[in-house]
DNA sequence: TGAGTGCATATTGTATACAATCGGCGCCTT
DNA sequence: AAGGCGCCGATTGTATACAATATGCACTCA
């Protein structure tokens, strides 16, 4: 028996640079970094006790993302937060490709399915009432990755990261307090609930509801 | 008075990781390699007489656009071209992108704006009578991020540059033979024609249907 | 006094050496 | 003979050393 666990998600053992990234994300989006600040590889390297070679490939993989600003020869530095205009773009685009994905796998959904969303709403439940702002974020964000993921088209899922990675500062800055957390748990509550009821117009609109 | 020169694009002096990911772009894009075949680092140092480190950087970049594959530990694949439903769903977003940049700045167009057109049209003439299809859709992509560009916000470019690298080699596929080429000529030089006339709805209009 | 220039230093870009991991082949076992 | 196991070569990941470039400051000169 082939034990791949090639889920794309969680390769089980993840390099350096990898870990790098994500604790650099985080660092980012809870604003540990003040805006324009210079990102200098050497501190990195003293910081995670590892050579240049990863910190300069997770300072490049930001920079993509956009949440470090890089032109060559010329120091790294946090980027601004993209502004509120963005944001509205945002809206439409995401409920174009999740509404796409949504149509796409809504007659196939199955068992399976709804056990991986009742155990992503269980964690965003814990994660609601311990005001856990980052992992609430989290898992709002990997549950509609789930959906986008199920339609099994790679470049849907690279597409609609692009974007989301761009405005993840929003979700940040949009979920505060207490009170809105649950809201936010309720709502995906009752979006899968209407996903059970098999009505495929109605999950397109309460997903995109969601959205905006 | 300070010779800046910080208009993004043409950095002047680009380094050997920009002309590598340049070259290899060129190359996928042409269909020059197979999909699925492996990229070996070894083999790409000896062709462009650079040690690996660059190399490694231009493969991760050309990773993050979608044109190459790497998991941790694997050989590098040249990934498959985008479905068509992909393509399907990209048209709506560039019209929401594009047709959100022109509506911001359309008001503002001045001489610099259509000289800047004209130089593009200009090109893109010429690489149409040649029949310089590689040359072609650059002119057209430059055109249309001209646009996104005016609207001065940087996050509006990055979304909008990852969604159309995904989906480049279509502009690729889709201008095959020599009277398409100069019909994309005249659609462009029409938009422009378009746009002098000062009527805003009809120059949103003209570009999205250009798009679709 | 202020702008411009040139050098010293800090930082990024590149090259190379070493370590960890994966894929493939042959061997052994059943 | 078929399937599993383990070694070996190939390839990727990481570390370090060297080169190229930019930034900041002191200095010069109008």
């Amino acid at each position: 028996m082939k034990r791949d666990a090639s889920n794309g998600s969680s390769p089980l053992v993840l390099g350096l640079r990898q870990q790098i990234v994500d604790q650099l994300r985080d660092d980012l989006l809870c604003g540990r970094f003040t805006v324009g600040q210079r990102i200098v590889e050497q501190d990195l390297v003293e910081r995670f006790g590892v050579s240049r070679t990863p910190i300069r490939e997770a300072i490049a993989q930001l920079s993509h993302e956009g949440l470090l600003e890089s032109r060559p020869h010329h120091p790294v530095r946090v980027a601004a937060t993209p502004s509120d205009t963005i944001r509205q773009l945002i809206v439409p685009i995401r409920a174009t490709l999740e509404s796409f994905a949504l149509a796409t796998v809504f007659d196939d959904l199955n068992a399976d399915d709804f056990r991986l969303w009742n155990g992503i709403l269980e964690k965003l439940k814990a994660a609601c009432k311990r005001g856990d702002c980052a992992e609430t974020v989290n898992c709002d964000i990997m549950f509609h990755r789930s959906i986008i993921r199920r339609a099994g088209q790679k470049d849907l899922e690279a597409i609609w990261s692009s974007i989301v990675v761009r405005v993840r500062s929003h979700f940040w800055e949009s979920h505060r307090g207490y009170d809105d957390l649950m809201e936010l748990y309720r709502e995906h509550r009752q979006i899968v609930d209407v996903f059970k009821r098999g009505d495929k117009q109605a999950a397109i609109d309460i997903l995109v509801s969601n959205i905006g």
